[in-house]
DNA sequence: GCCAAAAGTGTAAGCGCTTACAATTTTGTC
DNA sequence: GACAAAATTGTAAGCGCTTACACTTTTGGC
């Protein structure tokens, strides 16, 4: 096998018939190049295939070509969706995308943390999927000059996109609600060290509060997004004697996984218990699963594209903005009234 | 913010008193180094809390410290739980991980295909999930320079590791046949251009050849990896009039689809028709779905493995390894005797 | 002790890019 | 047209690291 020359700058200043400097410059759209030899530059940069080495860029003061998405755990179908849909836009905008999954682990997301100023020097800008952060971990994220946006995150200081997850919370449980269950378990996410203080976990307690019911501590249970989590959550639950009339699970799978759970311990949905979901996973369909549908996909790209924006515009002061999608209650067979 | 100086090897070299040479190569545990040496240089670095610039070592070194996965789709439940798995495994070498879906596009794969020569000038190596590879495209990995591995891919010049696709497969219709079924219908990936020159394909075929029985194209159908994509290849065959009494879907997700699209024209599942997937999907326990178990996760961390080895030792020949796990056949509800 | 081989260390040349700043060309004005 | 200002392009100096190769010191056999 030749081993071919790698295409370098130089390559293409040659081919051009303009210094690498002029190239350099029509390569990043900076002003003072004329037309002809934006054109030219073009031209031979296709030509040759030439993309810049971003170790070289990244060295000499530019950008490394690449974003890093961070996820809690990519193998939840929430994230794998947002995944491929960022990955997507940044592919099109140029960009390599660099997965990092903190696997739901607290030593993986301390190592992250610890080990931010090293991915910043390898990555232009970072995607945060649904991170809680504390104050420091924000600071430190703001302090190490990357680009940043985030899905999922309220109330941070760079862009974000996602659906009021208070708001949508609400609305299940104002279904079940509705549906005359007072005795509400709820399966609350553990991305938060403390389960009743996300947001969802927020939305489920005001719709208590609007119906002057109080949450019990026992039929509260923390839980990841993976139908397992779901099913160990809900397996806890009963084991400690909650008899729950109706079950709000912060998102779909966790929902199959208490679905699973209840079924194991004989108790029969929506008959003994109504359950609902949130997200609208495409098996929820099949099994029936009342739900909150949110727009995934969507947000995954909309996040990215804001990031994108900001990537280019890097050193404009930017005035951080919240996009919240809109939700939807979905009613299926999981969740009928209290008999 | 102040942007305070970056702790550069000159300050390592210059208060352990040796030359910058001598700390790049003791900070590597590189050979001609003496312990004193070592020592010294390990008590500046620490003490100026010194960490390489990834971009500088990799413009000087060659290595650009990341690779990439490549998958036909990043969302589908087997290609996340292989990526988080491969993601694990590079991080804890040192190596970024580069996430490239093909998003089940010809277009995308053909700009992979075209754009490989700039790839691997960003990656120091290719795990590729599942891609089923022409000829060319072999010979165009291969040419490219880079360190490569794969899953489920079997018969190429480079490590793989997958299950015998045939073999389970054949499981499969094994079983099937075992309960007595004989119209069998088959959801085949549709990946390779041609759905009947898959390696499950070829199981179920030979099982049906045992039997002497052949397979009507009306009950082959081609499907991709996600639950709609089962459900539209399932309702495809019922509108072609294909009636047939159990289906054996390439995967789960499939299968789900199938079983969706199975109720959507009031055919009950196993009562009128017995499905069986592949892959034991933690969804499959809960519906009752018969399948086939492979090690998901295994195949993702053991072929990132080999990667990684082949990084370290990319100049040496090596002879390419395939290997082998195993796969499980798991009697559930959705498969019963013909009656 | 002597001398060659081995071990340890230093010098200097890049890797491919960005960016002051200098040099050149174009533009606009009177 | 002449000339200054503006626009464009080129020169050259790094960015922080690795590595071939030269140089110095240590080792060990006789």
């Amino acid at each position: 096998m030749v081993r071919t020359h790698r295409v370098t700058i130089q390559d293409v200043a040659v081919l051009s018939g303009l210094s690498i400097c002029t190239v350099s410059r029509a390569l990043r759209n900076l002003p003072n190049v004329s037309e002809k030899a934006q054109r030219q530059v073009a031209e031979a940069a296709s030509k040759l295939g030439y993309k810049a080495s971003a170790a070289a860029s990244r060295l000499a003061g530019g950008g490394t070509g690449s974003v890093a998405i961070v996820a809690p755990t990519a193998t939840a179908w929430f994230f794998a969706q947002a995944v491929e849909a960022a990955e997507e836009v940044f592919g099109d905008s140029g960009y390599d995308t660099v997965l990092v999954s903190l696997r739901n682990k607290a030593t993986i997301r301390r190592q992250f943390f610890s080990d931010l100023e090293n991915l910043a020097q390898r990555v232009d800008g970072l995607l945060l999927l649904n991170i809680d952060l504390a104050p420091a971990e924000v600071e430190a994220l703001e302090a190490c000059g990357l680009a940043l946006a985030s899905v999922g995150m309220g109330n941070v200081p760079w862009d974000n996109v996602g659906i009021d997850d208070e708001h949508a919370a609400w609305q299940a449980t104002q279904h079940l609600l509705g549906l005359g269950h007072w005795d509400l378990a709820v399966l609350s996410s553990n991305e938060h060290p403390v389960v009743t203080e996300t947001p969802r976990f927020r939305g489920f307690r005001r719709a208590l509060d609007e119906h002057h019911l109080t949450v019990h501590p026992d039929f509260v249970v923390g839980s990841g997004p993976s139908i397992d989590d779901g099913r160990r959550a809900m397996t806890e639950l009963i084991s400690r004697g909650a008899r729950p009339t109706a079950v709000f699970a912060h998102c779909d799978e966790a929902a199959f996984g208490a679905l699973t759970a209840l079924r194991e311990h004989g108790l029969s949905v929506p008959k003994n218990v109504s359950v609902i979901g949130m997200d609208d996973h495409p098996m929820s369909g099949f099994l029936g699963l009342s739900t909150v549908a949110q727009p995934v996909a969507d947000q995954g790209a909309f996040a990215a594209n804001l990031l994108c924006e900001r990537l280019l515009n890097i050193e404009t002061p930017h005035q951080p903005s919240n996009h919240m999608l809109d939700t939807k209650l979905i009613e299926r067979k999981t969740t009928r009234h209290k008999r």
